[in-house]
DNA sequence: CGTCTTTGACCCGCGC
DNA sequence: GCGCGGGTCAAAGACG
């Protein structure tokens, strides 16, 4: 019976922008919601279960990870703000592969001590698609299944 | 045959 | 300096 309402839209072959039009929710840095208790802060999202979180990652911020393993001195100009959007969805489902329109690849499995529940780690399939996803279990409901969106499309859905 | 899944290992940042 | 936590990649296997 997962008759329950997985997006908030009944419409999921419409454009992913579409659905990112969601000025309801609250503009906060994932920072202070990752401070805060996941479910908590989510847990009045069940009706609007879309958060939209803005970050910016300054050019001085250490987001290189790791991909030139040259020494030091990578400085390859091109450095501006990045904006990371990051949206958290929160529904209520016994399945944590919700097709959203997207393919995405399963890329590493990691287990969180806070949660007897491991969180999955998702990207997108499609070629120059930076875009994330991160799919976790409520560690207080099992039933409620948390994603985490990171990244925009730069494609249309397959649809 | 191509794509994706799975698991372990590795890496990074931070705290103490 | 080391340990912990979290995040990512990679190789092999499974599957269509």
């Amino acid at each position: 019976m997962s008759s329950s309402n997985f997006l908030p839209q009944d419409s999921p072959e419409s454009d992913y922008a579409e659905q990112t039009n969601f000025e309801l929710s609250d503009y906060f840095t994932f920072d202070e919601w990752l401070e805060e208790e996941h479910a908590s802060m989510i847990f009045e999202s069940v009706q609007n279960p879309v958060y939209r979180a803005n970050e910016v990652i300054e050019p001085g911020a250490s987001s290189r990870h790791h991909e030139g393993p040259s020494n030091g001195d990578s400085e390859s100009g091109t450095e501006k703000k990045q904006v990371k959007e990051r949206v958290a969805f929160k529904t209520k489902s016994e399945i944590e592969i919700l097709d959203d329109g997207f393919k995405w690849r399963k890329y590493g499995k990691k287990m969180v001590k806070n949660s007897p529940n491991p969180r999955n780690y998702y990207k997108c399939s499609v070629d120059g698609c930076p875009v994330k996803k991160r799919v976790e279990r409520d560690r207080e409901d099992p039933s409620y299944v948390i994603t985490t969106y990171e990244g925009v499309h730069t494609h249309q859905s397959t649809s």
